[in-house]
Formats: C-alpha cells, structure tokens, sequence
DNA sequence: CCAAAAGTGTTGGGAATACACCCATGC
DNA sequence: GCATGGGTGTATTCCCAACACTTTTGG
C-alpha cells in the first residue's frame, strides 16, 4: 500500500495544470439509407487531407455544450440537432501531435431529411466506412455510433432521427441504418406503440404510383429522451417501493439545443 | 440559419483556452450492507467542514485514469479498486468558487470486504444519506450510483462488488446494497448462472452456529466488464451477420488498475 | 426431530420475434 | 381483378419473478 496521508486540493505548481481543451462533435445523420457522420477535411497539417470531426477550442467562460454549438453553427444550422450529449473526454498526450490538448466528444444528432447547407470543405460520410482521418477522430466516431445503438433499444431516441412524422416502413429504415441490421417494421411498430413511444396521427400518407394501402403517420409521443425499458433484469418486486432514478428523465445537457 | 463558413482549427488567441483541470474519483463500496462513497472533509474555505471527493489537478504529461489512481493512492490501497471507469466532465464555470475548474469525474468500484487504512480526514458515507458536500460533488455521486445501478443490470459488473468467492446469499445482499432496492437470491442465481456470470466451486461455506444447509461457494466467471444482455429489443434477426459492438468488451480505460 | 439456510422445480406473465393473413389503394 | 404495400392476429420462444418444495446442515 501507498503512503496514506493528507491530501492537498490546491495544484502543487504555480503553472501546473492548465491545458488546452476542446470540444468535438459527431454529428449523426440517416442519409440516403446510411447512418453518415459530419466530417470536414483538413487544409492544412497536421493530418492534412484528412478528414475530422467539427469542434474547436473552449471559451473562457463557457460550459462544454455551450461551446459545441458554437462551433457547430459555423457548419450546420444548429436549430436542426433534435440531441446533443455529452460522450467523453479523451486526455491521452499525445492525440494531437500539436501540443497537449484534452478533448471533450459530443453525441449530436439531427433528423432525417434536414439537408443544411455546408461549407465546401466539408460534408457526410458513412460511419462504417470511414475515409482517412486524422487524430482519434475514427474512435470517437465508433464510440458515438454504439451510444446511438444502445439507446435507441431502451429510450425513445428515436426521435431525435426522425422527421417530425413518418410512416412506420421509413421509421423502419432509420433504425435499419443506425442499427445496422435489418429490423422488421411490424415488430418495431408493436413494441414502440406498447412502450408508449409512438403514436398514430388522423393522417394518412398517399400511396405512391403502383398502389399500396395509405400509411397511417406516426409521431413521437415525447421529444426529449426517456428511459423506456429501464431493465431487463433484477428489477424491483413487486412491492418495493421504488425511487425512479433521476437520470430517467433526460435534463437537457449543458447547452442543449431546444 | 448562422453565417456558414470555414472554422479554423487554431484557438482564437494566445492565452485563450486553458483550463484548469482535476479529476475526481467515486469511490464506492459496499460496507455494512450499504453502498457507500469516499470522502474527505475540508478542511479550508470554500465549502469548510464539507465533505468532498478525491481528486487532484491533472498532471502535465497525464492521462485522465492514470491522474485519478495517482490521486487515489494518497486515500486508499489503488489495488483494491476492481473496475474504473470514465462518468463524465463537468464545465460550469461556477463549479469551483476560487477559479474556474473542469473536472473530469470517474466511478471506481472497490470489492466488499475490503478495507484500506484511510487518513484521518476520510471516511465512507451512504450514498443515499450523503452528509453536506461541496462543489457539485453530491450530484457527481448521484451519477456513479445510477451509472453502477444501471451495468449491474445488463453486464457482468458485480466482480467489482464482490469478493473472489462468496455464497450467493451475500451477493444478494451485495446487489440488493447496490440497487437499493430488495433482490431475490434465488432469482439472481439462475439469471446470473444461465448468462454465464458466475461459476459455482468446488468449495463450500461452513453454515454458521444454528445450522443450514452448507452454501456454494461461487466465483465470477471473467473480471472484466462484459456486457451480457446486450439489448432487450431490436435485437437482429436470426439469419443477419452481427458484427458485435466493439465496446461490448471493457477495454481498460486509461490508467485503469489490474 | 426440529429449526435454519440453501438450492431446485414449477408455474405464470410479459415481451419480443416470426409468420400467416387481412386491408386498402392504384392501375 | 390484381399487384403493391400497410397493418393485424397469432403462435412460439425466451426470460424472469414468484413460490412451493426438497436438501443438508447444527443442535
């Protein structure tokens, strides 16, 4: 065992311990059936012509998800992300050959079928087949594309890819391509109506030529993210009484988009 | 929609962009069948006589994990914390009253039974009855419990409650500590058993003055994060490749102990 | 023999997948 | 009428909670 002793909470230097912090996003969008990342490409070294996630450095004063909008709205409207959480930070010394930056990630996604207008240096890339990039830029892709995929099976977070009504057929194909595997409509119909998650609306979508019944248009009952399948296991009996835990209900992380 | 245009990459000015940054570590275990967390008290303004968690600057040449053991080891014997892992980085600007801090919180899970010699300043407090805390250290707390409450479902994280052998009357009990909430032993062993969690021995307990049957002895199969009920629903059907998350196993975070 | 504690057998319910079948439209 | 796509009915499977019952010990 270590020497146990008293522990001082002030920085042991003078200088020691400031560091360059920046925010990153991964900015997650279904298109054209593929669940695709917002990358721009990189003009100058280090990683020049590689491809890396939007961010930038952190303010003086400003909370992290603050500052990922900010730097987001020099790339897409900003009004378009349906979520925004907060993945991790990474620290290691040397992911940027520049100098010691630790950086924080951030989850963003936008709907279906918002379509922003982009600057020319930057644009969608499938999140399977990633080009070049630079940094630890692809690991935090993965790392946002399995925070989608858990909890699109126990939230609603579905909501936050699909465009503010839909028919269950292209609700289908949204979590086909976030999922990554085929996902029948059916089922997927069945088990967001019982959790409460979807709703139909009185419309109806035309049938497009060729025929085919009209589609009912479904909604996301809620637009904010919810605990909907809170356990599989070792849930509480019956009489227990039960304190729901806080982090069910989604609070908007710092700055939120809403 | 904002002015879209190209973002440097570069900090807007000189000094802009360093932070001060700590870490900070909860430490929980199960002691006299609570769940409890590490604390110091303060002994200096702000938040005097306050309890707080562990923590420290982050060094210059540091990863965030190997910083949070470093710190550690000046409370308690860092080969005793069975699983670590990265919570989440918090940026109010008004989180530390004497300058502006980020911190970078970690969950750090130490097995039952074990009991470090600690400095006077520091000792175990339930999680669910926390004494007057400072910074925003209480709602740090709050996120370790429902991030361990929520694994202890749906992976194999109960090694790092548990001892390396032990009845399954005492990990009900350890579970039941953890989730706060009653668990049946019953119950919890054939769920556990069926997803190849825990493994009984050969060895069996001694039952205590007042007889009973003699209990098994069981051990946790791997003591490594695993998860091993990957999604309630939307699992991929039958025939589909899966290409499984490379997140379902635990790489060691930085720093982390084994 | 009885109490105490551990472990198994069994049942029932809920939730998810799979698949057959019915419904509503365009042509 | 018939092809096309949407939706429901239903069976099956699996997992887990509940609870009764058996097993093995100490006294």
């Amino acid at each position: 065992m270590s020497a146990v002793g008293k522990l001082s909470d002030r920085p042991v230097g003078g200088s020691v311990g400031r560091f360059h912090h920046e925010v990153l996003a991964s900015v997650l969008e279904v298109r054209d059936g593929e669940l695709r990342v917002l990358l721009w490409r990189r003009a100058r070294p280090p990683f020049e012509g590689c491809w890396a996630l939007p961010g930038g450095p952190l303010g003086a004063g400003e909370r992290l998800g603050t500052s990922v909008v900010r730097h987001l709205e020099a790339k897409v409207d900003v009004t378009g992300i349906a979520h925004l959480e907060q993945l991790e930070t990474r620290s290691d010394p040397d992911r940027d050959p520049r100098r010691r930056t630790v950086a924080t990630a951030y989850l963003a996604l936008v709907p279906a079928g918002t379509d922003p207008l982009l600057p020319p240096d930057t644009s969608w890339h499938q999140v399977e087949r990633l080009p070049p990039t630079g940094f630890d830029h692809a690991s935090i892709v993965t790392s946002a594309r399995e925070r989608l995929r858990a909890k699109l099976s126990y939230t609603n977070l579905g909501f936050a890819l699909a465009p503010p009504t839909f028919t269950i057929a292209e609700l289908r194909d949204l979590y086909s391509a976030a999922l990554g595997h085929p996902v029948s409509a059916t089922n997927l119909q069945r088990t967001l109506q019982r959790r409460g998650v979807i709703e139909p609306t009185e419309v109806q979508s035309r049938p497009g030529a060729g025929g085919g019944r009209p589609a009912t248009l479904y909604r996301f009952a809620r637009r904010e993210l919810l605990v909907t399948n809170p356990f599989a296991a070792f849930r509480p009996p019956d009489g227990a009484a039960f304190r729901p835990p806080e982090g069910a209900v989604f609070r908007p992380p710092e700055g939120a988009v809403r």
